[in-house]
DNA sequence: CCCGTTGCTGAACGGTCGTTAGGGTTGCTC
DNA sequence: GAGCAACCCTAACGACCGTTCAGCAACGGG
């Protein structure tokens, strides 16, 4: 992509995350990439066009490296624990963007929100089989919820800085795979 | 509080959480409430007082239970427990309210944001007091860290109706648990 | 030197939406 | 039954903002 398209994408993930969607206007977005205002109409097709790059982008991202994560994995446990550290590693290095991720995605339209749902539901699933290897008793839906419950626990420490990433990051890999591994040994704890 | 406020303050919630804050008008609000449009303004001094309003009860109450969960606890252990269970109880009741409680907090301005914020830095508090209780070697940006955390991974199923509220319940409250404990007894694992 | 493309600007348009104004109905009180 | 308070309506205002338009600087190739 062209230079100055990523910098106003940069931008606007930037202003999106901290005021919302709604709440950031073209101009502000063009002010802060160093273009003005209608600058943005030619790189992007307008504002929801702008956010949907976004989020399939991300997206993408996320599904390639769970993909790659899985596949240099030597058995289902080393594969979670990839997984876990890729989006522990995405939340913390790139907050803007799993902000705004996972809290924009309602003001897509129709066509646009199918695209990026698809792309999130397939990066579950990724997780979700994982885990149904390493624990084959648990049924799909029960391993769903759990995957997301486990990107929700990654995912809701961005916009709360009281830790450095370096201290954060362990504390959030040792939680998440904690729950995830309560899923298959509900029943029979300790 | 007046019947037709609160009529108006839970409709206002339902669409804050699917469409967000910035993407509802108020004369949505008054057609779901059954009334139109300016009548909000009999009740309410403005479309953002309205928010503030909600987003500060939802913020009493999780911080009055959560005191009196500890209070009627007979040790840390059970405390948490408590803690987690009226977590769960009011993201699977309200899921609304938790979706607009952790979206939206910034459309308030200044002020109003002040006054939320205070109530969840206490609700979290209660929290990490309890861990802090079980496990007196985390210290407490840690503790922090972690509760908000486990807080996140309970709010962040609502929004995914992929199990139901019966089942769902006892996975999130297994999951938050063990995701804490895991914060105690980092290092030694197992 | 001319010309087309690329990238941008400032100004203007048009629609939306929060808010205000002014009036009307109900119902209770004295 | 006059008056007043609570509650609500429709209409209109005014600001904001996404988008479009027309033009302009730079610049590389022929």
């Amino acid at each position: 992509m062209a230079a100055r398209a990523e910098q106003i994408q940069h931008a606007a993930a930037l202003l999106f995350a901290e005021r919302g969607y709604g709440a950031t206007t073209i101009d502000d977005i063009g002010a802060a990439a160093g273009v003005s205002g209608p600058a943005i109409y030619w790189h992007f097709p307008g504002k929801q066009a702008l956010l949907a790059a976004m989020l399939t982008n991300v997206s993408e991202q996320l599904l390639a490296g769970g993909g790659k994560c899985v596949a240099a994995a030597a058995d289902a446990e080393a594969a979670l624990a990839a997984l876990v550290d890729l989006q522990v590693r995405f939340a913390l290095g790139q907050p803007d963007l799993i902000v705004v991720h996972s809290r924009e995605l309602r003001q897509l339209d129709e066509h646009q929100a199918h695209t990026v749902r698809a792309l999130q539901r397939q990066y579950v699933d990724v997780w979700v089989a994982v885990l149904r290897r390493l624990y084959p008793r648990v049924v799909r839906a029960r391993a769903t919820a759990a995957v997301q419950a486990a990107i929700g626990l990654i995912n809701s420490t961005p916009h709360t800085g009281s830790l450095q990433p370096r201290t954060l990051a362990p504390l959030l890999r040792d939680m998440s795979l904690a729950a995830l591994h309560a899923v298959g040994t509900e029943g029979n704890p300790r």
